[in-house]
DNA sequence: ATGACAACCCCGGGTTGA
């Protein structure tokens, strides 16, 4: 089973694009991140059409995740748990029935951050974090096969940005974002990109400014997260960065998973 | 130091992103 994780940065702007992908990668399930839709403006039909559910966690203008999924949901869930006052859709959780048990896929878009001074925003994003490891941990009690795909806004290490020092004042590379992360992982999580290559020059954004692309200017910050029983199953990772050099591309490529096991 | 680029809001220009 193949499942991706991608910021597609406005599905509607996007539709093309993503129907063009949908058919050549042929994943099962897909994690979405910025459709910067509400519900019900997503463009269900033309993915349905090409065998999908869909679930949406929209809103006006900002942010929104979406789960598509070859197989039929069992329960879907929006929102992270833990702060009633945040209104931002950046969280939502699939269940699937699968030949080896039930398999949870969570798509999610974590804060930015920036600017570090921000009263709000940097606060914002490690009390998101903190959200995201408390729910976690709850979640892994349950020893099901687990995925937390997503944007995390988090590049790990300093291999995983092609100029590290030029993220040293940015809420991405703050060591307490960092931290965090690391927190996350060490929960139980593998990741899987990391897991399988500790080879440079690896990244899932670049800039749509100053050539970035051009120049491999990029930045690792969509990643993958397995529970242990999701890692059990894991074989292979991938990142599609040829998507990038597409017409009107997002910043960010998708980044794919293949698991062991089959729908139910 | 700023802007570069792109999508959203909805029609001129602000907001957000990373």
């Amino acid at each position: 089973m193949k499942i991706v994780t991608w910021n597609i940065n406005g599905v509607r702007a996007r539709i093309e694009n993503l129907i063009h992908w949908l058919r050549e990668s042929q994943p099962d399930i897909v994690c979405l991140q910025e459709i910067k839709t509400v519900d019900d403006q997503f463009p269900r039909f033309e993915v349905e059409a090409l065998g999908y559910h869909v679930e949406t966690h929209g809103q006006k203008g900002f942010n929104g995740v979406a789960i598509l999924s070859k197989l039929r949901f069992d329960e879907v869930n929006r929102g992270l748990p833990g702060d009633a006052a945040d209104e931002q859709a950046r969280f939502i959780e699939g269940v699937f029935s699968t030949d080896k048990g039930a398999l949870r896929v969570v798509s999610l878009y974590l804060p930015n951050g920036n600017p570090i001074h921000d009263p709000v925003k940097f606060p914002y994003k490690l009390s998101w974090m903190a959200r995201l490891e408390r729910w976690a941990k709850a979640r892994l009690a349950l020893e099901e096969a687990l995925i937390l795909a997503g944007d995390y806004n988090v590049i790990p290490d300093p291999i995983d940005a092609r100029y590290p020092e030029a993220w040293l004042g940015d809420a991405l590379f703050q060591p307490e974002t960092r931290q965090a992360f690391r927190r996350l992982e060490n929960l139980g999580f593998t990741e899987a990109v990391r897991s399988v290559s500790d080879a440079p020059d690896v990244y899932t954004f670049w800039d749509y400014q100053a050539g970035a692309w051009q120049k491999n200017n990029g930045i690792r910050i969509d990643h993958l997260l397995l529970s242990p029983e999701a890692a059990n199953r894991f074989t292979a990772a991938s990142i599609e960065k040829h998507v990038r050099a597409w017409e009107k591309p997002s910043d960010h490529v998708p980044v794919a998973v293949e698991l062991a096991l089959e729908a139910a």
